[in-house]
DNA sequence: CGTACGCTTGACTTGGTTCAATCCTGGTGG
DNA sequence: CCACCAGGATTGAACCAAGTCAAGCGTACG
C-alpha cells in the first residue's frame, strides 16, 4: 500500500459533486490516492432509455458504476428467450460478468435516461492493488451481488406470486422510495412485462395482484407512480405461509 | 509484480499432487512465487459426511477451494426455511459469501467424505497484490459463479420441471462423469430432497421425472450410481419448447 | 433383524398460465 | 388542439403442470 498525496482537483473532486458519491467505489479514497483514482475515471457516459450498454460477446475492457437512472441485465439463452436478472440503480456496480471469460455475457440497458461511470477495468485493477480500502469495497460490492442472486433463487423457489411482488416493491421503495418510512413513494422504471420476466410470472399475474394490492389498500399506485401505503400489511403477506 | 525465486519444496510442491491442481488458484503460480503461495495454504480440512464448513454468522476469515468430494451451500431465510443455493465440486471456490459484511450468509456442509483446503483471506490477498495471473484467476472464478448462480435464474423461472432436470442431469455428468463421450456415469452424492430444494420443484415431481426418463432410456439408474445412456435425448427435451 | 428414512407411485387439487377481449395512455400527425 | 393508433395494462374464463396428500416399497444402518 502505497500514500500518494493529493495535488489535482480534477476529476475527482467531481466525483464529490456526483448524487453517487457516497455509495461508489471512490468514496473509501476520500484522503489518499486521489490522484491515481482520478485518473481510472475515462468518462461518464449518458444513456437515453432503451440504449444498450454493453451486450453478449462484447470484449471486456470496462466495469461501470451507476451515477443515476436505472438499468436492467438481462441473459439471453440459446433458444431466444431472455431473462432479466437484476434491476440496478445507483451507486451499483456492473460488467463484472466480462471477468470469466474477457467477454461479456450480460445484455445491459437502461430503462430510463442514465447516467454511468465507465472504468477501464486495467487501471482499476492498479488502484486495487496500491489501495486496501477500495480493493476491500470493490470485492464486497460483488460479494454483495452473489448475495443478492443467490436470495433471489430462494425467493423464486419458494415464494408464491403474490409474495414474490410484495416483496419486489418493499425492495423498490427500500431502495428508491422518497418520503417518509411509513408511506414511501417512487417510480417504476420498468414495465409489467420486466417485472413479470424477473420474477418468472406471467404478465397477467402481476396485473392482477397488483390491482389486488390497491384494492386491499396496500399500495397506492398511478401510471407507474407507486406509493406504498401500508408498508406492514405486504411485510405481512409474505411471512404468511 | 515481483518475482520470488522458487526454493522451498514444502508444500507448495503437495499442491502438484493434489487431484484438483489443475483446477485451484494455485496452477497459474507454476514457475514464480510458489513460496509466497505456500505460505497461504494453512491447513487441509477433512469434513465427513454432513458435517460442516461454516455456518451463517460465522466471522469471515478464510476462502476455501474444494480437493474432493461435494459440497452443498445454502441460504436460510428468516423463517426457518432452506433454500440450497449450489452443489460444488473438486477445484471451485468456497467462502466469497462472508466478504461483503465480514460475516458468512451461507450455511456450507459436506455431501460426502470430502476435502478442502483452507485459505486465510488476508494472506491470498498480499498474494492476489502482487502476483496478476492469481488475481485474474480469483476474479474470474468469483466472476463465474455470478455468471452460474444468474443462469439458474433462466432455469427456475423459464423451464419446466423435465427441462430443469434433464439440464441438471447434464451439467452433473460433465463435471463429474467418467467414461466416453456417450454413456458417461457417476453418482449422486446429494438426496433427491436437495435435488427438489435445488431446482424449486417438489421430491414427489423429480423422483417421477428420473423414472420416466429411465423408462424411457435416457439414463440408467441404481439407487445414486448414474449412467447417461442417451445424451441427446436429454438435451432435446431441454431445447423444445 | 427391524426400523426409520429415503424413494417411488397413484389420485386429486390448485395456483398460475394461457387465451381472449377490453381498456388506457402517451406519442404522432393532421 | 384534438383524433387516432399502437403498445402496454387490466380483467375474465378455462385449462394444465406441478404440488399435495396418501400409501407402499426398498435398503442402509444400528
Amino acid at each position: 500500500m502505497r500514500n500518494v498525496k493529493a495535488s489535482s482537483k480534477q476529476p475527482f473532486d467531481s466525483c464529490k459533486l456526483c448524487s453517487a458519491y457516497k455509495l461508489c467505489l471512490g468514496y473509501t479514497l476520500c484522503a489518499d490516492v486521489q490522484k491515481e483514482f482520478s485518473s481510472i475515471i475515462a468518462r461518464r457516459v449518458n444513456l437515453k432509455q432503451n440504449q444498450k450498454l454493453y451486450m453478449p460477446g462484447m470484449r471486456f475492457q470496462f466495469v461501470y458504476i451507476i451515477q443515476s437512472g436505472s438499468i436492467k441485465t438481462q441473459v439471453l439463452s440459446c433458444d431466444g428467450s431472455e431473462q432479466i436478472t437484476g434491476f440496478h440503480f445507483a451507486g451499483e456496480l456492473l460488467g463484472i460478468d466480462g471477468l470469466a471469460n474477457g467477454a461479456h455475457v450480460h445484455s445491459v440497458e437502461a430503462l430510463e435516461p442514465s447516467r454511468v461511470c465507465k472504468i477501464p477495468f486495467k487501471s482499476l485493477k492498479n488502484v486495487l492493488t496500491k489501495h486496501e480500502p477500495t480493493c476491500n469495497r470493490f470485492l464486497s460490492m460483488i460479494s454483495q451481488q452473489l448475495i443478492d442472486d443467490q436470495s433471489m433463487l430462494l425467493t423464486l423457489n419458494q415464494l408464491t406470486a403474490e409474495q414474490r411482488i410484495a416483496k419486489f416493491l418493499l425492495k423498490l421503495s427500500n431502495k428508491l422510495g422518497s418520503g417518509n418510512g411509513l408511506s414511501k413513494e417512487f417510480r417504476f422504471s420498468m414495465s409489467r412485462y420486466d417485472i413479470a420476466n424477473y420474477l418468472g410470472l406471467a404478465v397477467e399475474t402481476v396485473s392482477r395482484t397488483i390491482s389486488r394490492f390497491r384494492r386491499e389498500g396496500s399500495i397506492a399506485i398511478r401510471q407507474r407512480r407507486v406509493r406504498i401505503v401500508d408498508r406492514n400489511k405486504l411485510a405481512a403477506c409474505i411471512n404468511a405461509s
